[in-house]
DNA sequence: TATTATTGTCTCATAAAGCGACAATAATAA
DNA sequence: TTATTATTGTCGCTTTATGAGACAATAATA
């Protein structure tokens, strides 16, 4: 056991996340970067001595982004013996000026459990921690270095999201509250990585009952205006 | 950090198996009983400091079946805070007389990683662990009153396998080497809980180019024998 | 009023799945 | 030997889902 701020941690167990937003027709993800030493990680963390697991990976996004009720997936936990790299962690500690005795437990193995989750960039403020100079993001394919494992966490959410994207379709958190079909389909695309044909991808759509339909939307452009629609309350 | 018989192990963390496995037509999963308690729980273990979490549970379900090449699946993590009740385990430890202070680490909160196995049944002996009376299969309909959340573990793997049976089809650890058409069904039936339909199941099986026909199966009944197959080498 | 780009929807073609039917066949009974 | 019975391998028809193009409707501009 294993104190931080005077917070009892659980040893050897923590938490990576996966933070999928999207951006002018982009899958981005939340990448930290820490002070002085051009590494780059997931954001992550321990878990509380008497919290859930899944609550500290929730308090813990909500820290970063001041988000409550995120959408959250477990997708994999991530247990091998030679995952962490304690040369990268050293230097991010030792960056820190961190050398005393009470956090050499941050050196040790770690097996982590890994979340996704979907968030609207919109209505995120972005908040890095005290070891970071940034929480940033980046295109899911233009993504820095990540330090031990964390290009394999991401590969492994990556593929969950696909897997799911056709059961739960937890999309309306990527999205605004009202989205044109075009922009729907585009936010399929780019998680799937595949072109999909209009009107199939619309019929499919509409067939499922699950999408209210709103006004029309007035782009100002020479051309019919989309309708605008919005995920039913219960529709999954 | 923690020791049994000498060896190292992560506190707070271990993992939980469901070892399905196919006889008589019905879905069972293995069990232990421990001495004097009249408790039920999964096949579990603890990972050792150095090892990796998919070679931790491989080793532990090798020592309880004496197989090796186990097909593995990780499905979930648990994690709640209170997931662990302490009284069950005391019972467990001072039904065998275990009062001494280095066991208490076991009364402690724990994370724990589930796993399925599919295995033959007819290939195992079942050896139980130190603490336990038995290792015995359960008809999955009849399961024993089981520890913790242990309930909830057996339903999210096996509702893993439903999601997954039609993409990865391990499903050859749980038949023979040989099999008839309708032994494969039956087999998706009680995994599926669900009649199939004869004629369209044999075209499926068969258009996916994974099984290889080989002799007929002469029963003895006066029918129609039917052929035996096997899964091609490299099917998935 | 003509033009242009985009949308909502339709139709046709192709593929997959549900369901019943029928001949072939292994053993038994007549 | 022949009829009977239960089960198997396979086929055909129907229903449902998916892929792809086409066309009228429409919002703004020329």
């Amino acid at each position: 056991m294993s104190t931080l701020n005077g917070v009892e941690y659980i040893d050897h167990i923590a938490y990576d996340s996966v933070v999928f937003g999207y951006a002018a027709g982009r899958l981005k993800i939340l990448v930290m970067e820490y002070h002085n030493t051009g590494l780059f990680a997931l954001p992550g963390g321990f878990i509380a001595m008497h919290e859930d697991l899944d609550e500290a990976v929730k308090n813990g996004l909500e820290a970063r982004t001041g988000l409550k009720d995120i959408y959250l997936e477990q997708f994999h936990t991530f247990g091998k013996a030679d995952r962490n790299k304690t040369d990268e962690m050293k230097k991010i500690l030792e960056a820190n000026e961190i050398h005393q005795k009470e956090f050499q437990w941050m050196l040790s193995r770690f097996i982590s459990v890994g979340y996704y989750a979907l968030i609207n960039h919109e209505l995120v403020t972005l908040h890095p921690d005290a070891l970071s100079d940034s929480c940033t993001w980046y295109d899911i394919n233009k993504l820095p270095k990540l330090i031990q494992d964390h290009a394999s966490i991401v590969a492994k959410a990556l593929q969950t999201l696909r897997d799911q994207i056709d059961r739960k379709l937890p999309l309306f958190a990527l999205l605004g509250e009202k989205f044109t079909m075009q922009e729907l389909q585009g936010l399929y695309e780019v998680i799937l990585d595949e072109k999909l044909h209009r009107g199939t991808f619309q019929r499919k759509m509409l067939s499922m009952d699950i999408l209210e339909r709103h006004e029309k939307k007035y782009s100002g452009a020479a051309n019919k205006a989309p309708y605008l629609y919005s995920f039913k309350k219960n529709w999954n």
